[in-house]
DNA sequence: GCGATTCCACATGTATACAAGTTGATCACG
DNA sequence: CGTGATCAACTTGTATACATGTGGAATCGC
């Protein structure tokens, strides 16, 4: 058979919906709970889901309290604000690094025709642009062939999808993620390395400006609510 | 207290055990054990056991096979020469951004001072010089700020501890490593972030290319052994 | 009424029991 | 002797029982 993967684990199945739990706003920041209740709601004993909650745990997702229950990591600025950091560290190496092969990986031209559509008809919607914008940024860092960088690149994009999902709730957002990306591209296959690492960058950044804004206003309209509570 | 820390679990004791068990070759790539096995060494129950092997199979030190046991994850000649570059890429980073601090980290004037001793008698030796040299690169990372950053350079630099020890067997790689220190910090303290980035780069590269060379010895020696054996 | 204290339900950490799959030795047979 | 089937010992994966510490509600003292 193609796949020769034995049955999913339990462990697997718990860590599975418990990353989309978080991912899906279910369980929100600094929501607590404890390993009973998950293995009740899944169906499942505690062995399982204590090792799911490590891997989120060394992921960055939840925390645990000693002997006082787990809870969803609260959100951290000055984190998300380093890992973006981190992202373009790696996404310019990558780029350069591609520059620098003997032959252009395979990957550019299929990146290329998805994101140079024939008609903006074409262009994707919503929550699915989201995962194409993802996969253009891991896809363009796997090219550059270093396994270790693209798996740590992926794990800085899993950290980050609860705030980028926030960039595309911007409607020009979407077209300008089109014109940069094609533009990149554009200039990672002139061989043009510098031009498309600064594109690159200017592009991430613009993503990152347009999350923090939309958090700020989020932080700011949960402090009224607050207020006015009281 | 200034200590708030509680008393360390079994499962923490068990993988410090462990994890110094590889590093100083009481295991070896490929070896297999068992859970229970460790288990009985360390007198512990296999569930903190199994919690340090899961720390251990994420930090990419062993890997489990499927209801078979364990294995000391085998050396990946590739795998080493990939952590070398992403290495680079962090630390090529990290000096730029300390370039383009407002002021200078107080770290910087720390580590001058260690790595110009007054006299070359108060150079350190052997194993310590290992230490050192890992710290002087983490210092480095760490001075630039970013904290995420930090946490992904540290756990390559354990992943590559096995390998870089071999650098300092040869004795006119130690006195190499003082001068390219110093002049690394020199130019960085300068602020030419470039010449600071490219010496740092040469510098990892020598070490790289030592470790490369003394691991293929090792495995012509090893194939001979094996030859003679049959 | 109110603050300090006690105590118990519940949390994780650890040990152990059981389920299910792998492997390699053994034995039957050509 | 070689080869394939069988099976038992051993492995990890999962469930459960027990140990130990936490935190908040109830209670006691005033």
């Amino acid at each position: 058979m193609a796949t020769p993967r034995r049955k999913e684990s339990v462990a697997d199945r718990v860590y599975e919906a418990l990353k989309e739990d978080i991912f899906e706003f279910r369980l929100l920041p600094g929501d607590r709970f404890s390993e009973g209740d998950i293995g009740t709601r899944m169906n499942a004993s505690r062995t399982p889901v204590r090792e799911a909650l490590y891997r989120l745990q060394r992921e960055g997702h939840v925390e645990v309290l000693f002997r006082s229950g787990w809870q969803v990591k609260p959100f951290d600025f000055q984190q998300v604000e380093e890992l973006y950091d981190l992202r373009i560290t790696l996404e310019r190496a990558a780029v350069h690094k591609i520059c620098s092969l003997a032959e252009e990986p395979a990957a550019l031209r299929t990146l290329t025709a998805l994101w140079n559509p024939d008609h903006p008809s074409e262009r994707a919607v919503g929550s699915t642009v989201r995962m194409l914008d993802e996969n253009f940024h891991c896809d363009l860092v796997a090219a550059a062939g270093n396994r270790e960088m693209s798996r740590i690149h992926r794990e800085i994009t899993d950290r980050l999808r609860l705030v980028r999902r926030l960039d595309f709730t911007r409607n020009e957002r979407i077209g300008a993620t089109y014109e940069e990306h094609a533009a990149i591209l554009a200039a990672l296959r002139s061989g043009l390395a510098s031009e498309a690492a600064d594109r690159l960058t200017r592009h991430i950044r613009a993503s990152q400006r347009t999350v923090r804004d939309i958090t700020m206003e989020r932080i700011r309209e949960a402090a009224a609510a607050h207020r006015s509570e009281q």
